[in-house]
DNA sequence: AAAATGGGCAACCGCGGGGGT
DNA sequence: AACCCCCGCGGTTGCCCATTT
């Protein structure tokens, strides 16, 4: 597979093209067409098979081919129509005049798909990843920094930083879980791996914001004050707000003590609205409204929607750099 | 400064569909 | 109906260049 040697066994010539064949192909067709490619090289004066003049006519000479970078709305487009056609590049390529359909391929095998994994979702479901693999390396770093704490001869000074160090490791591993969790709470078939990460969640018994990581959450500026709950032995416990949509951590006013009675039906009920409430929209939905207009914002009735979309949320730079 | 690594792009390959005989 | 030819498509790979070590 691949690119083979630079002549196959009829002698046929393979690989780059020069600017000398460029012109001839370029001239030849300029003047008649391609006509039929399998006798084209020939009549061209190439010593090329006609699929790969072919190649080199749609791909790189054709006058109407739009080249250079990509912009933010052919992005989205691709981006929306990928939702719908998945890897139907030439289907794709027909919404954006000027791009061949490997240029596309190539645009979203180097760009759109990697961001789309640095973000934790799947290219090709547009949902959030749920794969074990996907969580396989904060589950190794949480092993391995476990491990190291356990081999290191801490002495006073240093608690502190080894609390640190434990509760980030956890909250890198329960935002993990949110991930899942998120998804999960998409689907109404797995109802019982629900209740299984509920559980998870209410055996490490705290989380934190839905925010990334960051040196203010560890210093409590604006955060939770991870270090004084350690340093008082306490673990900031989970609260369930659907008020607000949203996880408070540890805080007096929403935390929920065991004296309070709630059944763990309202619980688990409330627990999965949460997890419904924070789960991204299936993106397929978002396509089937915007598939109508494919650059402009407006839904199909033409009304400006308010709120993002899936795809420009995925373009906003700021936002993917905070996921970097 | 040199070597290693990674990313982006152009091009090739195999497969399948459509049309002609 | 069966076969052949041509074309288009999607997947894959090699080369080149930039960046990192």
């Amino acid at each position: 597979m691949g690119r083979p040697p630079s002549s196959d066994e009829n002698g046929l010539k393979k690989g780059p093209w020069t600017t000398e064949e460029d012109e001839k192909l370029m001239s030849y067709i300029q003047k008649h067409g391609h006509g039929s490619w399998r006798s084209l090289p020939q009549l061209a004066g190439l010593n090329r098979c006609g699929k790969s003049c072919r190649l080199r006519w749609t791909n790189y000479l054709k006058p109407d081919i739009k080249r250079g970078k990509f912009s933010q709305e052919e992005e989205q487009t691709i981006l929306q129509l990928h939702t719908v056609l998945g890897n139907k590049w030439s289907a794709i390529a027909k919404h954006l005049p000027g791009r061949t359909d490997n240029e596309i391929k190539n645009f979203w095998n180097t760009h759109l798909r990697k961001k789309l994994i640095k973000m934790g979702i799947d290219p090709m479901t547009h949902r959030p990843r749920t794969d074990f693999f996907a969580a396989l390396p904060q589950l190794i770093a949480l092993a391995n920094l476990r491990q190291f704490i356990n081999q290191q001869p801490w002495d006073d000074h240093t608690a502190g930083l080894q609390a640190q160090t434990a509760q980030a490791a956890n909250l890198q591993y329960v935002q993990s879980l949110l991930h899942s969790a998120a998804s999960i709470a998409a689907s109404p078939t797995t109802s019982s791996s629900l209740n299984s990460l509920t559980m998870d969640l209410e055996q490490i018994n705290f989380l934190s914001p839905p925010q990334m990581l960051s040196p203010s959450v560890l210093e409590g500026n604006g955060g939770i004050d991870l270090a004084g709950q350690v340093a008082q032995n306490q673990m900031p416990s989970i609260t369930f707000d659907h008020t607000i949509g949203n996880i408070n951590p540890g805080s007096d006013n929403h935390v929920e003590t065991s004296g309070q009675h709630r059944s763990e039906e309202e619980n688990n009920s409330k627990k999965r609205q949460f997890l419904s409430e924070n789960s991204l929209p299936p993106l397929t939905d978002m396509a089937a409204s915007n598939i109508c207009n494919t650059i402009s914002t407006s839904n199909c009735d033409g009304v400006s929607s308010p709120f993002p979309s899936w795809s420009e949320i995925l373009l906003d730079e700021e936002l993917l750099s905070e996921f970097a």
